[in-house]
DNA sequence: TGTATTCAATTTGTATACATTTCGTATACG
DNA sequence: CGTATACGAAATGTATACAAATTGAATACA
């Protein structure tokens, strides 16, 4: 693939992943062709690519939209994820990582970084980049097109509801690269019922992190201080 | 999608399955659009498709090559299939076919018909649209996605080993489409584990089916009556 | 006022011509 | 004789021009 049809896509990639193109809006075919410098036939291949990995939908005669992240949606992503999460970590860990644990610790590096520097945006894709590597670790096509989506769909709900000046927020990040080191540890080791364990649990921690956000803690009543059902 | 269009993806995607081009094989971009009088950029999307859906494999400045069937990769097959088919079976009988039932029983009936001739191509399709179908049905694109890449091996791997002259390949056969009965009823009635239940056992009759193929009985041997190891 | 219909403007889809890359073959050289 | 290199034919990738379809607004009508 050429360097700036690869570029194109990476970018477009990113800017659904980062909300920068919402779930649902529409991507103009000529203003990007002369955005990136590229006429609309090769815009179109990156667009049917985009589409069959999930980002976007492309429908006959419309234009195309970012995907979108409606409540059916949600709930399958809900109910898929950690079994889908917690094969793939398996057999990464069978795979002893493949011989790509040290690919695994730089990104978890540049993670690391991320969370200290409080950038949301750029934590959100060192994560979602090490979550697709251990996918690829696993080795496994069917799976890997399941988690694909998967992580397109967790790295913007993720987004949606960070809230970086949350104030134990700091904490459940901190958790969070915790997680990512010990999981790294079992893959490398080949322990794959460890990686396992943790993986499921480091899924328990996002899932309750944004279920909070979707159903927060009722408001107390500023006149009467009662606590609310 | 136009009509040109669409037909084409089909009659690419039939080949596939029905091995008339051959895992590995080039698909010559020029003869196709020929072919089927369109010109080289619409071939080129479809062929994107494909690509994407799992059933040719599409490398810059590489012509487009249906997917391979290493060993590799059926070993991922024989391990990924009873997970996905057990996880999508379960959530279409958890909708109860989400109104999809009648199209199903179509199917199996046109299976069914096939089978009885003999045709071991249009049995192969229709059952692949079967539990295709089934997939819909799951109505979870997460899983969708790895179950479709599965059957397009799955329906490739029956090809190659199926022999309609086999003595007790009828039987093999009825059973089959018993299985198929058995599934839409649990289905219809919305009984999560018999459905399960009956794919589990369906899917250990085709495996073993196929790896009686890759491993066939030993031969006798003419001048020595004995069995051998 | 609400709804249906027509028409222009915009956008998407396709064809063709051209640029670039790859692959096979022939030839030169070690 | 085997290997490397250079060339040419053929295929892939891109741009542009044109055709078809969709969108939105303005108008006519109930």
């Amino acid at each position: 693939m050429t360097p700036k049809k690869s570029d194109l896509l990476e970018t477009l990639r990113t800017r659904v992943l980062t909300l920068a193109i919402a779930p649902g809006a529409a991507l103009d075919e000529a203003a990007l062709a002369e955005e990136f410098g590229v006429s609309r036939t090769p815009l179109r291949e990156v667009f049917q690519k985009l589409d069959s990995e999930g980002y976007i939908s492309l429908r006959p005669g419309r234009s195309a939209v970012a995907s979108s992240m409606d409540m059916p949606r949600m709930r399958q992503f809900f109910q898929t994820a950690p079994m889908i999460y917690a094969a793939t970590t398996r057999l990464a860990a069978e795979h002893r990582g493949a011989g790509r644990v040290p690919e695994l610790r730089a990104i978890q590096a540049k993670f690391c970084v991320a969370t200290l520097a409080g950038d949301a945006d750029q934590a959100a894709l060192f994560n979602h980049h090490f979550h697709n590597l251990i996918g690829e670790m696993a080795g496994n096509p069917y799976l890997s097109a399941a988690l694909d989506r998967l992580l397109i769909d967790h790295t913007r709900l993720s987004e949606m509801f960070f809230s970086p000046a949350g104030p134990d927020e700091a904490a459940l990040v901190g958790r969070a690269v915790s997680d990512h080191d010990q999981m790294i540890a079992a893959i490398a080791a080949g322990e794959a019922a460890r990686a396992v364990e943790i993986t499921l649990a480091h899924w328990a921690l996002s899932r309750d992190r944004m279920e909070r956000f979707v159903r927060p803690d009722p408001l107390e009543d500023p006149l009467n201080r009662e606590a609310l059902p």
